[in-house]
DNA sequence: CGCGAACTTGACTGTAGTCAACCTGCGTGG
DNA sequence: CCACGCAGGTTGACTACAGTCAAGTTCGCG
């Protein structure tokens, strides 16, 4: 047992559970999926930016972040990820460079084969519907990211994204008060297109809310956080209906 | 013959023929797709926010914007579509509210059921492939969106929207000298996350480069407007290498 | 010809950026 | 065990880009 607790690709297949329906079958077509474990320290960059790969990177420990850059070398992050996360699911079907990926803290990735990726889906269509499903929840995340460089102030911005990852550590549908976000007010900063400085100013003047400190996060008072924040989880499910409409057609 | 000119099915299937390798029988598959067409008035919503829908939206004619709302109702957009284009087929495998879509100007949209989207992509793994990879490109998108928004000043991320805006609606992979984008500078601003004033501000400093007038766009110095909006017309390509590489795994 | 939407311009404001100094906590090595 | 170094955090003073407000002007359409 090389991963302790629990196997990272059992992780994948959960996160996609819920979200998509998969036959037991389809299930362990993904846990089949061969992988190569790669460690990275904190500040590296795991995929660079513009460079092509044919694997996609399973988050197994640790915390990833998404970036661009723009012309002259100013970062900006695009996403997070964290264990459990395929980071770069989409460059199955679009291996050309889509921004790098960047180790937060001491990381280790399971690279898996696009190669293999395509075999399953290919032989089973409700996994590649499971797999592109989760690329939207994906593009939605980043539509709120849009809105919230473009259109809110500093202490909203920061507030939003603490709910956003709040909603995302949780095992239940819920929130986390309490969860791991090894990340620097630089980069806060990166992810919220504001200066280390500002991040600074903010978040001090959200200390009553959520407090970030030593790479983790403590949430005071949610109810506040989200309406200051002005934070909706809903864009994070990608189905609340019933499970029949997880999937695009009962193949059986 | 409703639609003078070309059929706005076979528009979006040559879009996607440009990303995806489609045999002819899933060509016509989607040649196929039942459609209802539906005319909409310019600064109308063709979909509400928060609207769930049984369909997507193909743009036959016009162009649209898809947007989403901060709490207190400011807007920003997050993506432009124009004929061809299936404006929201993520809502396929995710159909809930994922922000709303407006007409720019006088759009004929064809409706076509989630149901027979999702018929064809689990009967034709390569439609799916196609369809998944089209929603790739759209995300590639996105995250230029929160760089451009988010790290640029108001000069680049001006010309460096014109600057897409040219590459898409361009025929061949190259750009558009002169092309419609009938938008106000109010929505100008909605895009480039800046205030009419001072999107009105920005284009009269950009006068030697590109002209904005009457809703549509003429480029006057290409080299000049890609350097100073920091454009790289890489993103909004799937696929450099051989064909092969369009397709998963070949059916036949 | 007249109306309204869009565009234009100027004066002033404000949020966040910049620059610079300093503090704090932690790991390393003398 | 303390001294040092360094990354990250904190604070203050000043700057600047874009926002706001308000008053015209232009353009297109009925």
């Amino acid at each position: 047992m090389i991963y302790p607790g629990s196997n990272p690709l059992q992780l994948f297949v959960n996160r996609l559970l819920s979200r998509s329906a998969l036959a037991m079958r389809e299930q362990e077509a993904i846990l089949d999926l061969p992988t190569q474990p790669i460690d990275f320290l904190a500040r590296r960059d795991i995929v660079k930016i513009d460079e092509d790969t044919d694997y996609a990177c399973l988050v197994a420990s640790g915390m990833v972040a998404r970036f661009g850059l723009t012309g002259d070398g100013v970062r900006q992050f695009t996403a997070f990820h964290i264990a459990g996360d395929m980071a770069d699911l989409h460059t199955t079907v679009r291996p050309l460079g889509s921004g790098g990926l960047h180790a937060l803290c001491d990381t280790t990735i399971l690279r898996v084969p696009h190669r293999a990726i395509r075999t399953i889906a290919t032989r089973f269509p409700a996994i590649a519907e499971a797999f592109w499903r989760d690329c939207i929840v994906d593009a939605a995340i980043l539509m709120q990211w849009v809105l919230n460089v473009g259109r809110r102030d500093a202490r909203t911005r920061v507030a939003h994204l603490l709910c956003e990852m709040a909603s995302r550590c949780a095992d239940d549908g819920e929130f986390r008060q309490h969860y791991a976000f090894p990340v620097t007010q630089e980069q806060l900063g990166d992810a919220t297109a504001l200066t280390a400085v500002h991040v600074n100013r903010t978040l001090k003047s959200l200390g009553d809310l959520v407090t970030v400190k030593h790479g983790s996060v403590q949430i005071h008072d949610w109810a506040a956080l989200t309406r200051l924040g002005d934070f909706d989880a809903a864009y994070l499910v990608a189905d609340t209906g019933p499970a029949r409409q997880r999937r695009l057609l009962d193949v059986e």
